[in-house]
DNA sequence: ACCCTCACCTGCACGC
DNA sequence: TGCGTGCAGGTGAGGG
């Protein structure tokens, strides 16, 4: 389910949600899911500990613990956090139950069961295998425009495939890629290291702005943790102006949005704004 | 350093 | 109805 902006608004909901709580025992019902200690170290790291804050670095959500360690979760893509009250039953694809002292429980559901969870310590975040490649974060003042010519130039890869690895440009997802492209008007196809300077600017504020959109227009769903499966609510509405729209008009110039495979994943441009 | 392929999973929509 | 196929908002290992 997740780019950075989901994750956003993940984090921000996990926040509010458990802040505060202490977690009394975990649950661990499929032990795969746990990566880089084992399953024992794992519940030992959490017993006990309190959550002071939940953040998030690039698509990795982030719950700092009073006891000096990070406790670290990638939903990958269907990933889910539910809190439970007393009564509420555990829903499918509960794989790890964090029972907290005030008697609910949060809950990591995955049916892929593609998600990782880990505990880093404090000092050693950053340098984790995780964190340590991640390209910087798309809003902070690393992400500039000598940064983003310098990756690219060194990329023959194509600028969609370019734009999904996170140690390159961080955030961006199957949809969110293929809209930074069409705001940007670059064709999907366009070799990394051909783009010019002008576009690799337009690309850069489009990146920035295609993100900051997706966050803004979520902050007005909200996340609720409690409906039973995590997601957004109240919203079939499709915001993407090219994404999953193959066939339809382009908002710009009303030719058919086309749909094209890359690295075994679907792109979606406007032939026309696109070149 | 870069980049390609395969792998990891389950479920759903679709066509025959 | 059943079965095969393709596809799904993501990475990571391994190898050239």
């Amino acid at each position: 389910m997740p780019e950075l902006p989901e994750v956003e608004h993940i984090s921000r909901a996990l926040n509010q949600a458990v802040s505060g709580a202490k977690v009394i025992s975990v649950e661990i019902r499929l032990p795969r899911l746990i990566a880089g200690v084992s399953p024992t170290t794992f519940r030992r790291h959490l017993r006990n500990s309190s959550i002071t804050s939940v953040g998030r670095r690039g698509k990795w959500i982030l719950f700092q613990l009073d006891s000096n360690r990070v406790l670290m979760v990638h939903l990958r893509m269907t990933g889910k956090f539910v809190t439970l009250s007393p009564e509420q039953p555990v829903p499918p694809y509960a794989h790890v139950i964090f029972y907290l002292a005030d008697e609910r429980r949060l809950v990591y559901c995955d049916m892929r069961q593609f998600g990782r969870l880990t505990v880093v310590a404090n000092n050693k975040i950053e340098a984790s295998d995780s964190l340590k490649a991640l390209a910087p974060e798309p809003f902070s003042q690393n992400f500039n425009s000598d940064y983003l010519r310098t990756a690219m130039s060194k990329s023959r890869r194509s600028i969609k495939e370019f734009l999904l690895d996170q140690t390159r440009v961080l955030g961006l997802g199957n949809i969110y890629a293929s809209e930074a492209l069409f705001l940007a008007r670059i064709n999907p196809r366009s070799a990394a290291n051909s783009i010019s300077r002008l576009r690799v600017e337009r690309l850069l504020e489009a990146i920035r702005n295609t993100l900051d959109e997706a966050i803004a227009s979520g902050s007005t769903l909200r996340i609720d943790l409690t409906d039973g499966d995590g997601d957004y609510i109240g919203t079939d509405e499709r915001f993407w102006r090219v994404y999953e729209r193959e066939g339809e008009p382009c908002v710009n110039c009303g030719a058919a949005i086309k749909r094209l495979v890359q690295g075994a994943r679907s792109s979606y441009y406007c032939p026309r704004c696109q070149r």
